[in-house]
DNA sequence: CGGCGAGGGTGACATGTGTCATGGGCCGCC
DNA sequence: GGCGGCCCATGACACATGTCACCCTCGCCG
C-alpha cells in the first residue's frame, strides 16, 4: 500500500483528488495540508511516527501555495526520504527546472489524464521518474534564462508594475543601475519593453 | 438523484471533481466536458434525449474555459432549463456580477470545502442559490467597473504590454486618443501608470 | 604585474507616457 | 432647444523610460 500526502490550497481541488486516489485499491492517503507548511508538518509528524499508521511514501504537491511553495516543500521532503511529484496548473519550462534541480521525481500539468496521476504514483513509489512529455520538450527546447541574477532581481520588481524609483529604492540600487539592467534584460529577451519582458520571463519561468 | 455535469479543461480536477460528486448518493455526474463548447454540444443532447438516460439538473462549470467561458456556457444553458454552478480558482467581484447577470445560480471558489459543494448543488437543484459570502461582500464594495467602454477596451489591450502605437494600430483609433483614454482609466481607477491600472481592473474583473 | 570581466554607477539623448486644455460630432434627456 | 456625457482628435509640456558611452572598483587568473 502507498502511503500519499496531498497539499493544495484549493480546498475543493484537494479533498477531490483525495478522494480520486483513495478509490485506487493499492493507494491511501494518509494527509492532507492546505499549505506548504501545513504539508511540512505533516510529514514531518508521520515520518516521526514508527508506529502502524507512520510513514509516508509519496507527496503529490501543487505548485502554487502560500509559501512555501510546492517545490521548496518537495526540497524538504527530500530530507525525509519522501518523493515527491508536483501538480501545476501553468506548465512553465523554468519550473520544471527548478522542480527536477529541488529532486522532484514526478512533473505533471494539471490538464493530464486523471488515470496517468496515479500510474506516476506508482512509479514514483518504485523510485521511478516521470515528467510530461510534452512539457519536458518545452523546456529543452526554451533553454536555460540569460538574465544575470541582478537582472533577474530587476525584472521580478518591476513585474508588478513598479517605477523605476521603486524598484531602486527596493533593491537598494541606484535608479541608473536599474535601467541598465532592465535595458540590458529587454534586449536579452528580444522584448519590446520592460513589461513584455516580464511577461517574457514570466512565460518561461524564470522569474 | 439530481443529474449532473461537470465542466472543467483540467483533466485531472475535472475527473477528481465528477468522482467526489458520483460518491454522493443523491449526485450521479451524468456528463464531463473539457471544453465550454464540449459542454453545450453535452448538456443539448442530453436535454434533446427524454429516454431513461435523458435529462440534466445542474452544470457545475470552471470559469476558466477557452472560448466560451463558464459564464458564457451558463447563459447558453439558462435556455435549456439547467440551472448552473460556476467555480473559479480567482474570485474577482466582477466575474461574480457578470455571472449572475447571465442567470448563473451557484457561485464559488475553488477554495470554499468540499462538503459545500455538495449542499450547493442539491440547493440549486430544487430552485436555490448560493454564492460564496466573502466574494458576496467583495463585489458589493467594488461596486461597478467606472470606466466606459472604450477605457475598458484600450486598458484590455494595454494589459500584455502592448505599446500606445500598437493599441492605437489594435484599435483603429488614433495614438492621441489613446493616451486619453488609458489616462483617464488611470486616474479613474486610482493607479500610479497603466500597468498599475491593468493590474486593478484584473483583479476586480473589470477587464 | 597586467588584463579581464562582472557588479555598480553617472550623464546625455531620443522616445514613450501621463497630463491638461481644447475642440468638434453625436446622442439622449430634461 | 440647451445641457451633459461619451467618443474622437490635436497639440503642448513634464516626466519616465530605453539606449548608449564611459567610468570606477573588485576579484580572478594568466
Amino acid at each position: 500500500m502507498i502511503r500519499i500526502l496531498v497539499a493544495d490550497d484549493e480546498n475543493l481541488i484537494r479533498a477531490a483528488l483525495a478522494q480520486l486516489l483513495d478509490l485506487e485499491d493499492d493507494l491511501t492517503v494518509v494527509a492532507q495540508a492546505a499549505s506548504g507548511r501545513a504539508a511540512l508538518d505533516q510529514a514531518r509528524v508521520l515520518c516521526a511516527d514508527r508506529g502502524p499508521d507512520g510513514g509516508l511514501d509519496v507527496a503529490v504537491l501543487d505548485l502554487q501555495m502560500p509559501e512555501p511553495d510546492g517545490i521548496a516543500v518537495a526540497a524538504e521532503l527530500a530530507g525525509l526520504d519522501v518523493h515527491s511529484i508536483i501538480v501545476t496548473s501553468h506548465g512553465r519550462p523554468g519550473h520544471l527546472k527548478r522542480a527536477l534541480a529541488a529532486g522532484v521525481r514526478g512533473f505533471l500539468p494539471k490538464t493530464t489524464e486523471a488515470a496517468r496521476l496515479a500510474e506516476v504514483i506508482r512509479s514514483v513509489a518504485g523510485g521511478g521518474r516521470y515528467v510530461d512529455p510534452e512539457l519536458a520538450a518545452e523546456a529543452i527546447g526554451a533553454g536555460d534564462s540569460p538574465l544575470t541574477p541582478r537582472e533577474a532581481d530587476c525584472l521580478e520588481l518591476a513585474a508588478d508594475g513598479a517605477t523605476i524609483e521603486d524598484i531602486a529604492a527596493r533593491a537598494h540600487l541606484s535608479p541608473g543601475t536599474v535601467r541598465n539592467y532592465l535595458s540590458s534584460a529587454i534586449t536579452k529577451l528580444g522584448a519590446a519593453n520592460r513589461h513584455d519582458a516580464c511577461a517574457i520571463a514570466v512565460r518561461m519561468g524564470w522569474i
